[in-house]
RNA sequence: GGAGAAAUGGCAGAGUGGUCGAAUGCGGCAGUCUUGAAAACUGUUGAGGGUCACACCUCCGGGGGUUCGAAUCCCUCUUUCUCCGCCA
């Protein structure tokens, strides 16, 4: 959510900020504006009304006091009209305000200057390759038939138990990523992240403060017995553990790593891309998020960037990076860089991981501030980026790594595994 | 799930209808003293709205109510603690 300030002083340039994004914020700007306006003049009327009766009241006290009843019953009588206006006025400030909150809640977070314009993922920015694509075996295969032929991921079992997106992981495909994930944590920790394991439900408010509501209500399962929705990533209950709070300085920076089941509803989907491992309904992910002070969010973005690549280059898979254009840009983002592995058998990329700087986007719903040199508050920057998502990491290397007499396991989790060959 | 108790500033903890945004202690910050530090002493120290700056307004777990006036009384929800039950 973007500050009412910042709007109410930059107007021109979020518009033409967000042209980025395809979107002509001209009107919703301008009736946010407009809002503004009357929710801060009702205020300022309400509280003159309050300021009266609040006078009033201690007059009246004071004349009980001295034993003048009679004085305080007469002034008593002034008030009736002053609670009825203020009343009233409470009621249009309720309106106004919500009125105001629903239309912020709809403008998406303004671009980086290096965002470059563009509709769809088609105009994203490459800015960074490395890895050999492998040529493969004779009559390789997707990493469905791979499953399948090593019976390491059963889909239509899953289909039994709860439905299609839910794959059941076997023998040596289970461990494989449960090493996996070990591998990740270890990783991450190692650079200095705190683990954390977070619940895989959360309430409402949580998923205001990250940005999910309103915006992704359908996308999220919604357990409508207790309220809860089902986290369709670790970065909504680990972004939420600092809500409400205002972080000494010298925290800064806050990093935490963690791994959850990941629940999407993915409405909408369909095709190829939902075939085997692409698009799941619940995976496993490892998350990273950071708490940052502003000048130095964008510093700790390339952080994460450089930790990730780090990641892909041990397990010694071809991968890109690309900077998302404004039209695939979500809508909590300033900037995001997405991590994409090449699936050999399947000829495609698929994206493995999302890195990005929500900037105040998200602080300011979560009111997450911290105390600037002046002792005011001021709210941080958020961060958070994956690392990894597991189902396509797991594709990427059934695919990649497999030979006439089984699937490899990349070096580096040999030891996580306690095998080198699925066979 | 049942019964009872509680929820106040960073923490501890007063306040049970009026001048209370809230005593006191601890902690934090600034200063005095000191070569320096500690101790002691003095001052200061919640958040938000609003204003050029003041004024002013709101917030004592959330919501609603009673009253001229609510941290204080009533209703309701949530959470925590104690006891009982159930349970991985």
């Amino acid at each position: 959510m973007l500050q009412l300030q910042t709007i109410r002083e930059n107007k021109e340039s979020i518009i033409t900020a967000l042209k980025k994004r395809n979107i002509d914020a001209e009107p919703i700007l301008s009736a946010i504006l407009d809002l503004d306006e009357k929710r801060r003049s009702i205020q300022t009327e309400l509280d003159g009304t309050l300021a009266e009766s609040n006078k009033l009241s201690k007059e009246i006290g004071m004349l009980f006091k001295s034993g003048k009843a009679q004085e305080a019953n007469q002034l008593k009588e002034q008030t009736a009209d002053l609670k009825e206006a203020s009343k009233q006025l409470g009621e249009d400030l309720n309106a106004t305000s919500a009125a105001l909150q629903e239309q912020l809640y709809q403008l998406p977070n303004i671009p980086h200057a290096s965002v470059p314009a563009g509709n769809s993922d088609a105009d994203n920015e490459e800015i960074f390759s490395e890895g050999d694509i492998p040529t493969l075996i004779e009559g390789a295969l997707p990493h469905w038939e791979l499953a399948k032929k090593y019976d390491i991921i059963d889909f239509e079992l899953g289909v039994k138990v709860t439905g299609a997106g839910f794959p059941i992981y076997k023998g040596k495909g289970a461990r494989l990523q449960r090493a996996l994930i070990s591998y990740f944590l270890d990783k991450n920790t190692d650079a200095g992240y705190t683990e954390v394991q977070p619940p895989h439900l959360v309430n409402e408010a949580s998923g205001y403060g990250t940005g999910q509501l309103p915006d992704k209500e359908g996308q999220m399962y919604h357990v409508q017995t207790d309220d809860l929705y089902l986290i369709p990533t670790a970065e909504v209950p680990i972004t939420n553990l600092h809500r409400g709070d205002i972080v000494p300085q010298e925290n800064f920076p806050i990093k935490y790593t963690g791994y959850t089941p990941c629940f999407r509803r993915e409405a909408g989907s369909y095709g190829a891309h939902v075939r085997g491992l692409n698009r799941l309904h619940q995976f496993d992910k490892v998350e990273l998020v950071r708490i940052e002070h502003p000048s130095t969010s964008y510093q700790a973005l390339d952080e994460m960037v450089e930790h990730v690549k780090d990641i892909l280059r041990e397990l010694k898979l071809p991968y890109r990076v690309l900077r998302l254009c404004g039209g695939d840009l979500g809508f909590t983002s300033a900037l995001t860089f997405d991590f994409e592995v090449f699936s050999t058998a399947q000829d495609r990329w698929l994206e493995i991981s999302s890195v990005s700087n929500f900037e105040t986007f998200q602080a300011n719903r979560l009111k997450l501030r911290f105390k600037d040199e002046n002792g005011k508050s001021q709210l941080a920057h958020t961060l958070n980026g994956s690392s990894l998502a597991l189902p396509r990491v797991l594709a990427g290397i059934l695919e990649n790594y497999q030979t006439e007499t089984g699937i490899k396991i990349p070096e580096v989790l040999v030891p996580y595994c306690g095998f080198d060959m699925i066979d």
